[in-house]
RNA sequence: GCGGGGGUGUCCGAGUUGGGUCAAAGGAGACAGGCUUAGGACCUGUUGGCGAAGGCCUGCGUGGGUUCAAGUCCCACCCUCCGCACCA
């Protein structure tokens, strides 16, 4: 382990004094540009993100080993709220905060006094994490590296968003967002103390007529007001008359508060209890019916707008409550209720669905015998019933001009229609209640005036879509997900009022949002090296300075003379650009598909629809020891801390070993110990087999050796090629490394040329994924240069020797079926005689096969064409026998298989038995012969020997 | 609810696009043997069941179906993981 160490400090710092992984322009080069979101700098890099960056890694080593000239950069994300919001903790001494921070990232005392600075505190995990990842080997072009809070990004962010705008993308709008009133912004998912996942929703209210003002009544199913018989209201709940937008409403006094907030001019005239307003009439303005207002105690004054109107024959709640008063007439009697008129309230049945009469409410009442209106079973029932009702109901005749529609095909329309009549109107509520963290109940508000990215926009969804399609989606199946997240997606407020950021250029008081400054910033690498290298100042960077490096827009000389900026290096930042630009892979995490990565996908289409990106990679969310990780859970694990305990390249293989495609990665410490063991002997077979000098004979092993090598360097390369990284270090390392086991257990004297050839392209092979060992062999083996710039070993078709695997096959077959006899008979054998098939089998063999390659064949017609063979048909009786037990076979054959066997021809089995005599006497201690079935040795095999087919030698054993 | 992924042997995990070489790669674990002062290191082998001859039986979420043949195709169902927005 510790010479590992050793090894990979060395030529982490080879490769840094050599600075091989710079990449600058070439034109006799084609170009990779290959890009790992950057991280979050809240906190340490973890072996999540260290898998991800591992694939991204490997990729570009494997690009480079290919040839191309590859970029692979990096830079800090600063942005956003999380690390103020992380500042701020440590500064009110949340323990439960801090505890990790001392013990995961080991943080020291004084460092986390000075956390309190988030710019400190960012820094920190800066400068903490950049030497990780470099530990790590990754094969960065470290001049490129920059932070989002940097002067210089900030231009560019401002150039960004100045462009957007001027192309429409960028816009003012309105929106409903979950508010906290006390802390004065939108409360997030993870800013809550209860309602998590809680968003806001709208409620439909319908305006029905009472006197000179309006019960706006709230629902989700405006539908059902053809079949309205009464109105609810809560006896006791403080209801308000109020003007709102110039029109008088009846709502509770809650709701008032609500509509305020939601760009209502509200003024309350008066306040009142429900039962004032109970016994009055309404008016339904559909068919102007004067139906009642009832008492009804299961309406919530808190819940929209605390009036609810009765639909008695398809919402339960509805039917129980006037089932409640029509069987205790007493209750309506503190009311001025007229007791018969509410005795003689029908439901009214408006939709029709499969499975119920006319009243579904009623049935399903009693179905799940709802006892009464504050049975919390009611709301089961609704819940069921309006599911139903949704899909597969159909709105009946008395529903006039959208009778005989379903119910989720209308609504849409409808709630327009009511609308444009002004009979409906709608607000939003919370479904559920959502509390802050700092334990105000949220309600909904609705922000005016915020930034949105307009990601709704047909137009640029569509040119993404196409985009999209464009580009190479790895794995495959992750395609239709981008596709469904683009049809998604709405506007997004792209712009806050705290945490770090760059403030938008056109209203400072507002900073980009982190989702949205990190789209295109990618094209930032390709020209910080020279801002960095000429110590150009933010201030030289204006917006028409990025237009000309990225435009090509405006005079050069102009530009330069403007910006202060040469020429010269306007014009090297513009090829650098151009050379680099797009980006030929991003890859990350799954989470970021809905986000991150389809706002890379729009922004590049509005800002750089000449650069499309490539392809796009996404890859699976890592579990540690099967669980999430969680770092107040301490299930947490730190790449420093691994490359600590198991080196970089041990660390490497692991979690690449884990998964690859979409699935989940599991890192367990125990797999990573055995990676690290398994590289050791690596190492070590490796340093055998070059300091060794023995044996040079050469015989169908070593064919066969060298030959299996070339399907394995074919399928790491088209695993590398698609990202099925878990596939290709497969691979690239066990698979080969059985083969050499199986040719070290055939073989009596190793070849160590053989060996030498084959180590030096497996070095190749697996030099993206172990760079570290990797080098070190290389160059044990006198190997000039890095072997993370050697050449990536092509696959040789003229290597590949079908009759040396076929060989081996028959060798293996042999193995299998000899094992299988002892186990069945448990022999200990003595001696066991190979008996390989005649001749005659075999031409009749390959006859099959070559008949079967075109058509399914039959037993007569291969007789029939067997029979034209002079040879064959002196034995005909033995050739029909033999016939019988080939045809299924023949048919059943894959076809690549048939082709391979055809190919080969008619193999001396013999002779292939013979030279592999040795081996099966090692094998199973016994002598062994090997002779032709018309050779055999004692008469009494003769039963046996005649059993022989092509493949498949006759076995005795005694 | 909507969308996406997935259910394979003791465990992890290939294989499913284009059905046959699949009792099913590879790894882990377990077992046996070797090396060794020793080893949680390494090397070799075995690892569904049955079998006195290379075979048979069972088997890839459940239930049907198509086919000479299904882990692979069709239908229905069950289970599970992930995402669903003012936030990285």
């Amino acid at each position: 382990m510790e010479i590992l160490r050793q090894i990979e400090e060395k030529w982490r710092e080879a490769w840094e004094r050599e600075k091989i992984f710079a990449a600058d322009p070439d034109s006799n080069r084609e170009k990779r540009f290959i890009t790992f979101p950057y991280s979050y700098v809240n906190g340490p890099f973890h072996v999540g993100h260290a898998f991800t960056a591992t694939r991204v890694d490997a990729y570009a080593r494997f690009k480079r080993m290919q040839g191309y000239n590859v970029l692979f950069p990096w830079a800090w994300h600063w942005t956003g709220q999380t690390i103020a919001g992380a500042s701020e903790r440590v500064k009110l001494g949340d323990e439960e905060f801090i505890r990790p921070l001392r013990e995961i990232d080991g943080v020291s005392e004084d460092d986390l006094k000075r956390f309190i600075d988030p710019a400190y505190m960012a820094s920190y995990y800066t400068n903490e994490n950049r030497e990780t990842v470099r530990r790590a080997g990754f094969s960065i072009d470290w001049r490129r590296e920059f932070r989002t809070a940097s002067p210089t990004f900030n231009k560019f962010i401002e150039w960004q968003y100045q462009r957007l705008r001027e192309k429409g993308y960028v816009a003012k709008g309105t929106h409903p967002v979950v508010w906290c009133p006390h802390c004065e912004s939108p409360t997030g998912d993870h800013d809550r103390q209860e309602g998590v996942g809680v968003s806001p929703e709208e409620y439909t209210l319908i305006k029905f007529r009472i006197d000179d003002a309006y019960l706006p009544a709230a629902t989700f199913r405006p539908e059902t007001i053809y079949g309205v018989t009464n109105m609810w209201i809560h006896p006791d709940a403080t209801y308000v008359k109020a003007d709102v937008d110039g029109e008088q409403w009846i709502v509770s006094e809650k709701a008032a508060g609500k509509l305020k907030e939601q760009n209502r001019k509200v003024e309350i005239t008066s306040r009142f209890k429900g039962r004032e307003i109970i016994g009055k009439r309404f008016i339904n303005p559909i068919n102007d019916n004067e139906l009642p207002i009832l008492p009804g105690w299961f309406v919530s004054p808190d819940h929209a707008t605390g009036v609810v109107y009765s639909v008695p024959a398809h919402a339960p709640y509805d039917w129980v409550a006037l089932r409640d008063l029509q069987e205790k007439p007493e209750s309506l009697k503190e009311f001025n209720v007229d007791t018969d008129e509410v005795r003689s309230i029908r439901p009214i049945s408006m939709i029709e669905v499969e499975g119920f009469g006319d009243f579904p409410a009623v049935e399903i009442v009693e179905q799940l015998r709802v006892k009464d209106q504050s049975d919390p079973k009611a709301e089961e029932a609704t819940k069921l019933l309006y599911k139903k009702e949704f899909h597969g109901g159909i709105l009946k005749e008395i529903c006039g001009k959208y009778a005989g529609s379903r119910v989720y095909e209308v609504k849409d329309r409808l709630i327009e229609d009511f609308k444009k009549k002004s009979i409906a109107d709608s607000m939003y509520d919370l479904p559920q209640p959502v509390t802050c963290r700092c334990l105000t109940p949220c309600i909904v508000k609705i922000l005016e005036g915020q930034w949105f990215l307009r990601y709704s926009d047909e137009v640029w969804k569509e040119k993404t879509r196409t985009a999209l399609r464009k580009a190479l989606v790895y794995p495959e199946s992750a395609m239709q997900w981008f596709l469904n997240i683009i049809d998604w997606l709405r506007d997004w407020a792209c712009a806050r009022k705290t945490g770090l950021g760059t403030p938008l250029p056109w209203s400072p008081d507002w900073m980009v949002e982190t989702l949205s400054d990190s789209t295109v910033y990618m094209a930032f690498y390709t020209i910080n090296k020279h801002i960095k290298e000429h110590n150009i100042k933010p201030e030289q960077l204006t917006p028409l300075v990025f237009d000309h490096i990225f435009y090509g827009k405006g005079n050069l000389e102009g530009v330069a003379e403007e910006s202060g900026i040469s020429s010269q290096e306007l014009k090297d930042m513009r090829r650098e650009f151009l050379y680099w630009y797009p980006v030929d892979l991003r890859n990350s995490a799954k989470e970021l598909v809905p986000n991150h990565l389809t706002f890379f996908l729009f922004h590049h289409t509005a800002l750089f629809p000449e650069h499309l990106p490539r392809a796009i990679g996404v890859n699976g969310w890592l579990m540690l020891e099967g669980e999430k990780m969680s770092k107040s859970k301490g299930n947490f694990a730190t790449l420093r801390g691994a490359l600590g305990e198991y080196g970089a390249d041990a660390t490497r293989c692991a979690l690449l070993l884990c998964a690859e495609g979409m699935d989940d990665p599991d890192w367990r410490r125990e797999n990573v110990r055995d990676v690290g063991n398994k590289l050791e002997s690596f190492y070590n077979l490796a340093k055998s087999t070059f300091e060794s000098e023995g044996a040079t004979e050469r015989d169908h092993l070593e064919e066969w050796l060298i030959s299996t090598l070339q399907h394995r360097i074919r399928k790491v390369t088209e695993s590398m090629e698609t990202l099925k990284t878990r596939t290709a270090i497969e691979n690239a390392f066990y698979e080969i490394w059985n083969d050499i086991r199986w040719y070290r257990r055939r073989k009596e004297k190793i070849n160590t040329e053989t060996q030498k050839q084959i180590l030096e392209v497996w070095t190749r092979l697996f030099a993206p994924f172990a760079p570290h060992i990797c080098e070190e062999i290389w160059s044990k083996m006198g190997k000039e240069g890095f072997i993370s710039l050697a050449e990536w070993p092509e696959h040789d078709e003229d290597k590949v020797n079908i009759r040396a695997e076929e060989t081996e096959e028959l060798v293996k077959n042999v193995l299998e079926d000899t094992s299988n006899i002892l186990r069945a008979t448990k022999m200990v054998p003595k001696r066991i005689y190979y008996y390989s098939a005649s001749p005659w089998k075999w031409k009749a063999y390959l006859k099959a096969l070559e008949q079967s390659l075109s058509k399914k064949i039959d037993l007569s017609s291969l007789m029939k064409d067997l029979m034209k063979d002079p040879e064959l048909k002196k034995a005909a009786r033995e050739v029909a026998k033999f016939a019988r037990q080939i045809v299924d076979e023949a048919n059943r054959m894959p076809d690549d298989k048939r082709r391979r066997e055809l190919q080969v021809g008619a193999m001396n089995e013999t002779q292939a038995l013979k030279q592999a005599q040795h081996f099966f006497e090692r094998e199973f201690d016994a002598e062994i012969y090997a002779h032709s079935e018309d050779d055999r040795q004692h008469e009494d095999h003769k039963k046996r020997a005649e059993s022989a087919r092509p493949y498949r030698p006759a076995i005795y054993i005694e």
